[in-house]
DNA sequence: CGGTTTTGACCGGCGC
DNA sequence: GCGCCGGTCAAAACCG
């Protein structure tokens, strides 16, 4: 269960430049979601029927089965949103940065960084498969991540992440110098993944 | 030895 | 009011 994705005792940080190829051969970017405290705009679960959501973006005809996963994501939104309204006026209640990957990817978990502790698995309606539950193991940092595989699909996998880091990225250095270094194309899909990790505060 | 994973139980919200 | 459903906790096992 440790890194299916890299069993290279070699991988590390600075694997990330091994990591950037294989990574990119492998896993396709084929639906982003973003929602900043339902406030970016790019999603928008209560308004459009959640099929909107995937068709906007590519999907290769694969979309059919996917909107029964999105269906579930963009519920929970509601239903989240719905309980930060519902919660104590100044409870320094954070709107909670939302973003939710789908990617195809023969492996469950994507490594962005940072060090994350599995802190629950369940089964949910929709999908045979389970999904995980992980926060962000640096104390004072409660961001979440949520990974689950698409019941329909099972080459795609959902990552949704929740919360702001309160720290730097073990491997931000790491991180930049690759940004600055490799400028390529590809990169432009992982300098989203980027984005979120530095998460701007708004 | 410390931190992490595992797994079932528990809890709280929502819908009916 | 009850049951479903999703999310979290916590204790024990597990691993490096």
């Amino acid at each position: 269960m440790n890194f299916p994705q890299n069993p290279n005792p070699n991988f590390t940080f600075l694997s990330e430049e091994n990591f950037l190829s294989p990574f990119m051969d492998n896993f396709d970017f084929s639906n982003l979601m973003f929602d900043e405290g339902g406030n970016s705009g790019l999603v928008q679960e209560e308004t459009s029927p959640p099929t909107s959501i995937v068709s906007s973006e590519t999907l290769t005809g694969e979309s059919s089965g996917s909107g029964s996963a999105v269906k579930t994501l963009s519920k929970k939104e509601s239903s989240f949103e719905g309980k930060i309204r519902g919660s104590k006026d100044g409870e320094t209640k954070e709107p909670g940065h939302r973003v939710a990957f789908r990617t195809r990817s023969k492996i469950d978990v994507m490594d962005d960084g940072y060090k994350w502790r599995k802190y629950g698995k369940k089964s949910v309606k929709n999908n045979i498969n389970k999904r995980n539950y992980y926060k962000c193991s640096s104390e004072g940092c409660m961001v979440k991540k949520r990974v689950e595989r698409d019941g329909k699909d099972a080459a795609y996998v959902i990552t949704t992440y929740e919360g702001v880091h309160n720290h730097e990225i073990p491997s931000h250095v790491y991180y930049n110098d690759i940004v600055s270094s490799y400028d390529h194309d590809n990169w432009n899909q992982h300098s989203l993944l980027r984005s979120i990790e530095i998460s701007p505060p708004s």
